[in-house]
DNA sequence: CCAGACGTTGTT
DNA sequence: GTCTGG
DNA sequence: CCAGACGTTGTT
DNA sequence: GTCTGG
């Protein structure tokens, strides 16, 4: 599952890992503490195949939808039903992004948080889907969802679930338009290898979405000074 | 035909 | 217990 | 994901 | 929008 995450590389590293033009680039502020409903990073792309970066509500409001729903329900999906859904179906065929993260948050049963992360400190890329919705009063909203599938060998022990993070030779695969069907996508949404992530556990302080700061992903036997 | 749902997770 | 808000 | 509310009336 | 249930 992935209901809490990090994003604080550097806007300039990221045009760079996702190649992105750096012209039109907005600030990005650090933030350890992302939580649904909340405004994500992420890269799309156009139809002229030009990539993207858009803020995105984390929680998927379908185009359909009559009323801004309560709460959020669609923050994530699941990778092995995404065809079967009516929420999620159209955008798989159409419109993927991808959620830029340095890293996840997975509370065990235990209620310990733990942190999980790239063990090279590079930024994460999440599979993700979008949609764009238009309110009554004509306000547009675009929102997301993260895919979720099978736990690797780390963080199985904590939990089940988490993100689909896509190797960087993936994100033009995952990005394009066309040239690609649903079953070829499907097979990116696999476990990440556990051998390339580091996890720790993490202080419950991140259990409130009110904090933030490095204080929420850092080591518990190492907290910082602050 | 119309009405109503449309989602994931974890826990006992 | 269940829903909403972040 | 977790935290916090879960309600109505009338008054300033 | 599209599908399921009645």
């Amino acid at each position: 599952m992935c209901g809490r995450f990090t994003q604080y590389t550097p806007k300039k590293q990221i045009a760079e890992v996702f190649n992105l033009d750096p012209g039109g680039l907005f600030d990005l502020s650090p933030r350890y503490n992302i939580a649904p409903t909340q405004q994500v990073a992420a890269v799309g792309q156009t139809k002229d195949g030009r990539r993207k970066l858009a803020m995105l509500r984390w929680g998927l409001i379908p185009s359909w939808a009559r009323e801004m729903p309560g709460g959020a329900k669609t923050f994530n999906a699941r990778a092995e039903t995404l065809q079967q859904r009516p929420t999620f179906r159209d955008a798989l065929g159409l419109r993927r992004c991808l959620v830029i993260a340095d890293g996840f948050y997975e509370w065990g049963k235990d209620k310990t948080p733990v942190y999980f992360y790239d063990s090279m400190g590079k930024p994460m890329a999440f599979a993700g889907l979008w949609d764009s919705w238009k309110s009554g009063e004509g306000k547009t909203i675009n929102s997301c969802a993260i895919i979720t599938t099978e736990a690797n060998g780390l963080v199985k022990p904590v939990h089940d679930r988490m993100p689909a993070v896509l190797y960087p030779a993936e994100y033009g695969w995952w990005l394009d338009r066309d040239g690609t069907d649903a079953g070829e996508l499907g097979k990116l949404l696999r476990p990440y290898q556990a051998s390339l992530m580091k996890a720790h556990p993490v202080s419950k302080r991140v259990n409130d979405v009110r904090n933030d700061g490095e204080v929420c992903a850092a080591p518990l036997n190492l907290p910082l000074i602050t």
